[in-house]
RNA sequence: UCCUCAAUAGCUCAUUUGGUAGAGCAUCUGACUGUUAAUCAGAAGGUAGCUGGUUCGAGUCCAGCUUGAGGAGCCA
């Protein structure tokens, strides 16, 4: 007699009718008096174990929604019921130690919970069948995003989480010190003072770049900007990548096929935990049909414009809303993706004013534009970001002191420039935005385990 | 950080202009051998987010705070 996971025996069921197995998991649901519904998290689906004697195995009241329990019995097959299988036991074990009060009185009541609920108890909602059910998603799109570089023969590099640089120009950076409240007191400071939460792996990433040619980083990020949106995290995970003779038309494309390749594995991988999702929005009126999105994008190109061009286009919906040489809001990116093109596609926008961009990115010989790249989704907006390096050494400089940054910082990847004219290109992408994408979850709090953001911790 | 809106039972919500609160689900008690968030009958459950103010009287009006939602800015 073995003890298998749900998962398993969904899996392997025929070899397994008629046999005699062990389950454990936690009571989804009582009905009827004679059908308990087990989970044990290894699959969104239930085991239905059915009680044809119930005074001889445990008693009614011990049976409560959310408690732990064992069971011992024959797996047989059963036309009635919709997963085909089900469980007729010889013993049943509740564990004891649980407090149902406490479990009642929580989101984990036989109830559906709003999800800004469910992050009210951020410590219980793996067990709803909602959160878990984006969680694994969430793990195989790490699986795959690592499996893609390695068949791409890509190295892994772990850049550093404390570093002291701010270079990037990329919000507000967190200041991190051994000594509490010590602002007077630098010398004695671990990092005198100049220790950073990172805001970014590239320029630790470009100096691997030079001696491995083909590398990516993929870890947590920091901003300690105070930005309360529904796509902004403090702590978020951002993969990077960075690949030596790269040229900006080689960054679309293999962010184009990074992107097709997700979309692929998790329509293939993650049918249950998507159709799940579809009809959990259907359920409550938000009705995406999330695989066809997946499908649609995975088999037409992007639209590939300039940025020039599309502040050209928006001119033409309303000459007032932008002028060259701004930013595109999230104002624009509405009428990018509704008016200009009426498709749910992604949207590569290139060259980018050089104004708007940090000091690193290539510039191209109209001297005004950078040779740069920004990947727009539907609902989310961008979510990758990409150019070719500047690599010029004296350029560099001069960009660096124009932007009034410190020189004596970026010596070391001034410095790399010294190795010879290396032309290299990279991106990164927000992973947890790619998520709530592909799960169509409104908030970026609800598809990462525990969000940090202003004000939570 | 700014703007708008919201906060009533464990949850989702209702309480027509100010007169001390109701329903569904959950819970509890009972019934039920083919149900998919079962169903039926009954019971219990509330200092209306917090702190002040106006008023004979505040869930309702006003102010501040806290929390949440939507939007803006910044960005990934």
């Amino acid at each position: 007699m073995k003890k298998y996971y749900i998962k398993d025996i969904y899996d392997i069921y025929k070899k397994l009718i008629n046999k005699k197995i062990i389950i454990k998991g936690w009571i989804k649901y009582y009905r009827n008096s004679i059908f308990i519904d087990i989970n044990d998290g290894t699959t969104i689906k239930n085991l239905q174990v059915i009680i044809k004697n119930k005074k001889f195995l445990v008693k009614e009241k011990e049976i409560n929604i959310g408690i732990p329990i064992k069971v011992i019995g024959k797996l047989v097959y059963q036309k009635k019921n919709i997963n085909n299988i089900e469980i007729i036991p010889n013993y049943i074990k509740i564990y004891k130690g649980y407090d149902l009060n406490y479990i009642n009185n929580s989101i984990l009541q036989n109830k559906y919970h709003k999800l800004s609920k469910l992050r009210e108890e951020v410590y219980l909602r793996f067990r709803t069948n909602i959160f878990s059910t984006i969680m694994r998603i969430r793990s195989l799109l790490f699986f795959e995003i690592h499996n893609f570089f390695n068949k791409n023969k890509y190295i892994l590099i772990n850049t550093p989480i404390i570093n002291k640089n701010n270079a990037e120009g990329a919000g507000e950076v967190f200041k991190i010190t051994s000594l509490g409240d010590s602002n007077n007191l630098t010398s004695k400071d671990l990092f005198n003072n100049e220790g950073k939460l990172t805001v970014s792996g590239q320029l630790e990433l470009e100096s691997a770049m030079y001696g491995l040619a083909k590398v990516y980083t993929f870890g947590p990020v920091f901003r300690a900007d105070n930005s309360n949106t529904f796509k902004h995290l403090s702590e978020f995970w951002m993969l990077e990548s960075e690949i030596m003779y790269y040229k900006l038309k080689d960054i679309i494309n293999l962010s184009i096929k990074l992107i097709k390749y997700l979309f692929k594995k998790i329509l293939y991988k993650c049918k249950n935990e998507l159709n799940y999702l579809e009809e959990y929005h259907n359920k409550h009126n938000r009705f995406k049909k999330l695989k066809e999105r997946l499908t649609k994008i995975i088999n037409n190109k992007f639209i590939i414009i300039s940025y020039t061009k599309i502040i050209k286009l928006l001119k033409k919906v309303d000459n007032n809303i932008i002028n060259w040489g701004d930013d595109i809001g999230s104002n624009h990116e509405k009428i990018i993706f509704n008016k200009i093109f009426n498709m749910s596609l992604p949207i590569v926008i290139y060259n980018f004013p050089k104004c708007i961009k940090p000091f690193y990115m290539n510039i191209n010989t109209d001297s005004d534009t950078t040779k740069s790249i920004d990947i727009l989704l539907p609902d989310i907006g961008e979510i990758i970001g990409g150019s070719e390096r500047e690599i010029s050494y004296k350029k560099l400089l001069k960009r660096i002191k124009n932007n009034n940054m410190n020189v004596k910082d970026l010596n070391w990847y001034l410095n790399l420039r010294k190795l010879g004219k290396i032309s290299h290109s990279g991106f990164g992408l927000g992973v947890d935005r790619l998520i709530q994408f592909i799960t169509g979850i409104n908030n970026i709090r609800d598809v990462v385990p525990f969000p940090i953001y202003p004000g939570h911790i």
